[in-house]
DNA sequence: GAGCTACCGGACAACCGTGTCCGGTAGATA
DNA sequence: TATCTACCGGACACGGTTGTCCGGTAGCTC
């Protein structure tokens, strides 16, 4: 996740800032500049932050982003393929609910940005590639009886939804145990009856 | 202007605007008007609005509320009172969770406020006559068998606050779907095991 | 009914976030 | 090296919110 760069905190750019290679470099250090911001002031913090922190100008910023929406869809982009490498093979919903705490602040972006724009198409790309996911991790805990009949998909994405947006309005210092807390609710509630 | 006003749902004014009780009616109609600001547009709504809607002018509204949490401590202190009333002498912890889901948006700025405003001593007062309420429901369910013996205080808490977070990102369309979905979900989550 | 007090209302200055625009400059090309 | 191109960065204009300040006026007192 991290890039070299004096950016965020420490470290000088490698390589100068203008030519085609440089705007590569700048769009990969907006993506992950706005992951740190998320992260750390969620997801209503100023736009222009995000240029701040990658270490550009607002114009950059601009160029390769034209407004939230895009720049959203390109971190959440990275996150599901993360949750995807993650859990694919041999993950659980339990387990979706983990990542889905570790990765708190982004997580609620994410959530909201699918909740938001229903009609972006990038955002419902995003969302169906999400919801197969979890599919995928509910037929398997059902299969394996680790979660009872009466759980349906929809109260999955329902939990995850709930559990993102309660983080993100959580203190810092009182996130893991709410995480906790929420995570043993949705086992009792998922758990075989 | 003259005597039409844009005061909203609350009705005209039968007195003049000056004067001692003139204040006390303006103090009531900036509440009202809170209420449905939070109702409609969520905690985030400008705080001059709540001014406009009332029919009052700025100087009015920070007159009677220095700020946003003097006013939200204002709104809530009528809205704990009216869970106290219903819930009191034979109420259940669904029962919390219905009225809850009722008072959606409202319930949701009382919940940040909550969280935001520990320290506030007034905030401070409204947790505690709320946990009281849910402490009293919960030996009362308890007791009747109605929920697990696993279920504790905070969990009840925390699922108030889910529900109302949940509910306040949720478009209004599809609120009451999200409302039955979750209600359901934390009464597999508290059903004795 | 004259004067005093208290409260009202809205204008206004300060502030913050957004999105655009353009001069500057590095790198590419020959 | 001279010139051209593309991208960079930050200044800035704009729109919206906050909180203050003060002239005006209703009601109260005598």
């Amino acid at each position: 996740m991290s890039t070299s760069r004096p950016r965020s905190a420490t470290g000088t750019r490698s390589t100068s800032n203008r030519g085609p290679a440089a705007a590569e470099e700048n769009r990969r250090a907006l993506i992950a500049a706005a992951r740190e911001i998320y992260t750390e002031e969620g997801p209503g913090a100023p736009f222009s932050a995000v240029a701040k922190r990658a270490g550009v100008g607002q114009g950059t910023l601009y160029r390769h982003f034209p407004d939230r929406i895009a720049l959203a869809a390109a971190v959440f982009d990275e996150n599901v393929a993360e949750l995807e490498a993650a859990l694919q093979d041999d993950g659980t919903i339990l387990g979706l609910l983990d990542l889905v705490i570790d990765q708190a602040a982004v997580s609620t972006a994410f959530i909201r940005l699918l909740s938001e724009q229903q009609n972006d198409p990038q955002a419902r790309k995003l969302a169906a590639r999400f919801e197969a996911l979890v599919r995928l991790l509910r037929e398997r805990d059902k299969a394996a009886g680790r979660i009872g009949s009466h759980v349906t998909q929809v109260d999955i994405e329902l939990a995850v939804s709930m559990l993102a947006h309660e983080l993100a309005s959580t203190p810092a210092a009182d996130r893991s145990e709410v995480a906790v807390r929420a995570r043993r609710l949705f086992e009792f509630a998922f758990a075989p009856r």
